[in-house]
DNA sequence: TTATTGTGTATCGTCTGACGATACTGTAAT
DNA sequence: ATTACAGTATCGTCAGACGATACACAATAA
């Protein structure tokens, strides 16, 4: 239950002598100022912002409301400081109280901050035609998704028929060693940083079929580099599978990628890929800006 | 340009002789120290973190990435703490620089704030399946927003065929006063809560049919109180027919709305009402806590 | 060339106001 | 009663945020 921020873990502190503040917010257990280094001697570290932040983050771990207790605990935040940053979030909104049940839960400006984030970031701005015209034309659904490190976060998608629940979230997050738009974006890095990214990544399977070693992976990804575009089946449920390009950016790195879901009591794998396949890369090409 | 961000204004400062800094940073020129009582004489009031989600703010008013000094004016922070603000955020993956252009945006750590956010909100939890069979049964554009004083908060978005830039991603926000959401909204509440309301809102008509008096709402209030559903036509998009119904909290007051939106080149208002209106209030009361 | 204006970055003495241990209040379950 | 956990409040200390100021670099214009 010793709740730490996961994110926060790559990073360290900076100047010398405002070691344990930090040490202890964002754990790292052993300070090392080889690493410490790499960001210069930026005195530039505001500690109430990063408890502000871890604050907020532990939400990302919580099933229900927390209380300032459970607050301090998962973000590592001492409970005085987590006091004080609670209230001061709530003030600002970004916190707010549960109605009924005794709790805080995330506020809605974190939805319009989102939103931004959404607006200007530039695959976002071009995708939404494209995705739309890809799903009238296929009938199935469309996603689009922000690579980050070891996870995809949906960013746009566009349901069909049938549908599960927390799979219609914005900012939902999944593997991507064991997704079809993953693959697609392992598949334009090269071979050690793939398998840097899966060493990192938590293996927890979603399904018996779900990925579990490195060789699945490799195998997947050189069948997507022959193939142009990532198939996944079975890999997050039961019935689905996924097909998937990636989307690139300027330095011709993958930024994202587009997916392609439907049922596996509709289509086999292979009539999924060589009905759609062609269309969905053509939409994964017209969305990336290395040219 | 002395930009002030907007949602701040409701706030005010709380210790009595901490006020200069965020006089300056909130926006409030005068200091009452009647309405600071409501607050009690809670000292919690953290400087950085207020500065930080300025900062964060800042980008909703933004339509390009943004240079440290323009970051600095849009939220209201001088620029030494901008730049101190501006890097923590960015070790703590909340803002990333844009990789061509100069200059920040936010970053994807806040797709996943806003993922927690939807995911405990209790409406959205229950809202996926009855607005997937609100889609399959209706073939139209299916929405949940939240609402949050004089405007609504799309928190989740079921696009169709034809579909307009921005409107589909989550957490835009758009007025309750001239919106099918929004009135059903308001006719939920109180005569001069609506009037105060609609005082406070940004009038910025989008299309020449959006209501512009306090009347014409009023009018479409009582409409919605004797016919159970509001109904909207041209006021967000020339050729759009909107209707929305209010979904309630356990104390009985809104907390957000469901909304139907089609084209007037394939309904008459009238036809998209009797078609399928009861189907509308049907799910919005399904939804609502209330009994 | 030389200004000019805009980036982002770095420095530093002052003194504010965050820190966190501790304690208080209220509620619920046992 | 007892325990446990909510949220709230207090207070002396001293870490470290504050903001004015200056620097480096790039892109524009004169």
């Amino acid at each position: 239950m010793g709740g730490v921020i996961r994110p926060c873990q790559r990073f360290f502190l900076v100047r010398k002598n405002r070691t344990s503040m930090f040490r202890k917010l964002i754990g790292v257990s052993t300070f090392d100022p080889e690493e410490a280094q790499q960001f210069g001697d930026d005195p530039l570290f505001i500690r109430a912002l990063a408890r502000g932040v871890a604050v907020l983050s532990a939400f990302e771990l919580a099933h229900k409301p927390l209380s300032l207790s459970e607050i301090s605990q998962l973000s590592g935040v001492d409970r005085s400081a987590a006091q004080r940053v609670v209230h001061t979030l709530m003030q600002l909104g970004m916190i707010v109280r549960d109605e009924e049940d005794r709790g805080y839960l995330p506020g809605k400006r974190i939805l319009t901050m989102a939103y931004s984030c959404l607006r200007l970031t530039p695959i976002c701005q071009k995708a939404t035609p494209a995705l739309l015209e890809l799903r009238r034309r296929t009938r199935e659904r469309v996603d689009m998704s922000l690579w980050d490190d070891t996870r995809l976060i949906y960013a746009m998608r566009m349901p069909s028929k049938h549908e599960i629940f927390t799979a219609t979230l914005t900012g939902n997050t999944v593997p991507v060693y064991c997704t079809a738009g993953g693959i697609s974006v392992l598949a334009r890095l090269g071979d050690d940083e793939i398998a840097d990214i899966f060493a990192r990544s938590d293996l927890t399977p979603f399904t018996p079929d779900t990925f579990t070693t490195l060789d699945q992976v490799m195998q997947a990804v050189r069948e997507t580099r022959n193939r142009g575009h990532a198939i996944a089946v079975r890999q997050l449920l039961r019935h689905e599978i996924a097909m998937g390009v990636a989307v690139l950016g300027e330095d011709n790195r993958p930024v994202g990628a587009i997916h392609l879901a439907g049922s596996l009591d509709e289509h086999s794998a292979e009539d999924f890929s060589a009905k759609f396949g062609t269309l969905l890369q053509q939409t994964g090409q017209s969305l990336s800006e290395y040219r």
